[in-house]
DNA sequence: CTAATATATGAGCATCTGTTCATATTTTCA
DNA sequence: TGAAAATATGAACAGATGCTCATATATTAG
């Protein structure tokens, strides 16, 4: 038997709902967590700093397609880099990214073994 | 000055993120809230059940755009529909959602205040 | 049964996305 | 200064995505 899940919305979410704005940026944090590349950076990123060679051997993807999509986050306030002499060091600048981390993979981990089973 | 978000993960997670599947699965559920008109749907089911012609009016999009996306929503089990008559009224199936959107409008009102000012 | 209403679905299309390849830039070291 | 190492970037391309249009299906009312 299914159940529904009906949410209590505070007053504060409900008007974050009616701006647009704020929508529309709510999906873009979605967008970057999306991708395997990236949520695979990220999630690298929250527990703690790295070059983009060792993101890009974690991630095993070229060392453009890594800073391709290190720019992206960047360019969306969710990572930070600094130079550290040839190398660029990057760290998660956004403290939100890995509570929704934790909470989407917690439902990936129900989801898949259901699937399983 | 800016500063390091740096996070402790606890094993559990630890073990989701080595885990292919469970990652994968995570991001599709990112994807889910990526786009606008999903995220507004879904947003919508938050607060309660819709039959689709509500949230055609809601999103302001075609009816068959609405369909298309919650077949998506369906095939992804974050939402489940049921027959009332002509109606077929859609509910939320996963309490992950409500979580991640509160967080990710929580990340996004900060966003576009900073942005603003 | 027939018309009307509500929803679902397939095809087609314009746009977006993630990658690779080639090359530019920056820094260090000899 | 010149070569090597690390990173960034632009162009190009294949594949994915979200929409619309046309049409199919399902339910109810007359």
């Amino acid at each position: 038997m299914r159940e529904e899940h009906v949410v209590e919305m505070d007053e504060t979410i409900a008007n974050y709902l009616s701006n647009e704005d704020i929508v529309y940026e709510a999906t873009q944090i979605f967008d970057a967590l999306s991708d395997y590349t990236r949520f695979q950076i990220l999630s690298s990123l929250c527990v703690g700093s790295r070059s983009v060679s060792e993101l890009k051997d974690l991630c095993h993807v070229t060392q453009s397609a890594i800073s391709h999509q290190l720019r992206l986050l960047r360019d969306r306030g969710l990572v930070f880099a600094r130079r550290d002499g040839q190398r660029v060091i990057y760290s998660l600048a956004d403290e939100h990214v890995a509570t929704l981390m934790r909470v989407g993979l917690e439902h990936a981990a129900e989801a898949v073994s259901v699937e399983g089973e």
